[in-house]
DNA sequence: ATCTCAATGGACTGTCAATTCCATTGAGAT
DNA sequence: ATCTCAATGGAATTGACAGTCCATTGAGAT
C-alpha cells in the first residue's frame, strides 16, 4: 500500500533470508514457495538484487541464492533501491512540476515531513533486526 | 507512490479548496481544472467526501461544493478514509494472515513503526495548515 | 411547468503494473 | 562431451485500478 509489489515482495523475501543458514544457497523456486511470491516474478526481483550486490547468485546444480553482505550492512534503502522504489522521490503532491523549498505547493511542507519520515525508517533499519525468533 | 491515485488527489483538492473562498461553491468541472485532475474522476472522489461529511454539495444552478467544516477539524487521516485509504490498515508486510502482536512475522516491529508514523502524520495535519502563501 | 445546470451512480474502457511463459546461458555432475 | 539444473532476459498475458461515458436526479431560474 505504500510500497510497490516488487518492492514489498523484495522485502519480504530479504527478511526470510537473512533468518536461514547463510552458507546454503536457495533456489528463488523453493523461496517463491516459502514466501508466496509467484516464482518468475520472484526471480525477476532476485535478478534485480543480485545486480544491485546484496545477492550473490550461483547457476546450474546447487546453485540459488545467498546474500552478499554483512545483514547488518543491508539497509532496508539499499533493498528498495535494487527494485527501483526510491522512498524520497520527490513527486509533488499537488501535482506541480517546480515544486521545491524555493516554489513550494501548499502541501509542500507537510509532504516533505512524510517523505523525510519514511526515507529515515528504511535508512535506519537492516536485516540485522529480522527477528529470529518471530515465527507468524 | 505511498498514496493511491484517489487518495493523492483527494488530499490535493482538499487542500486546494482550503485556498478558496468558503463562502462561494466551486464545481468539480472548475476544480478539475485548478488541480489537474480528470472530471469525471475527480467528481467520483468529490462524492466520497460528500458521503464522508467533509464536502458539501447542491446540485443545479450555483450548485457546487463547499468545504462542510472548519478547516483546522479536517484531518489529513478524514480525507484519506474518505476515499478508503486506511493509512493503519494492517496488511502484514510478510504475508501472513495473522500477524500480529502475539504471532509476529519478522518484519512486524519494523513494519509497525513505519504504519504508525504515517498514521501519525495523517492523524497530526489538518487543513488548517494548508500554505496560503505557496504558490508553487 | 419547463429549461438548464451540476451532482449522482453505475456501467464501460484503457493502461500499466503484476504475473506468466519460454527460450537461452552457464555451472556442476557423470 | 553430455545431461541436468537453476539463473537470466525478454516477450506475452492478465488483472487491478485509473479514467471515461451516459443516463438520472434534484435544484434554481424564467
Amino acid at each position: 500500500m505504500y510500497l510497490s509489489r516488487p518492492a514489498e515482495y523484495a522485502l519480504r523475501v530479504m527478511t526470510y533470508m537473512a533468518l536461514l543458514d547463510p552458507a546454503k544457497r536457495v533456489r528463488a523456486r523453493d523461496l517463491s514457495k516459502a514466501v508466496g511470491v509467484p516464482e518468475h516474478f520472484l526471480s525477476k526481483i532476485m535478478r534485480r538484487l543480485t545486480e544491485y550486490g546484496i545477492l550473490d547468485a550461483k547457476k546450474g546444480h546447487n546453485g540459488g541464492f545467498v546474500i552478499a553482505k554483512p545483514l547488518s550492512e543491508v539497509r532496508f534503502l539499499d533493498i528498495l533501491r535494487a527494485v527501483d522504489f526510491e522512498p524520497s522521490a520527490d513527486h509533488c503532491l499537488f501535482g506541480l512540476g517546480n515544486c521545491d523549498a524555493q516554489h513550494p505547493c501548499p502541501l509542500h511542507q507537510e509532504w516533505s515531513i512524510l517523505k523525510n519520515q519514511i526515507e529515515q525508517w528504511a535508512r535506519s533499519h537492516t536485516l540485522g533486526e529480522a527477528d529470529h525468533a518471530a515465527v507468524g
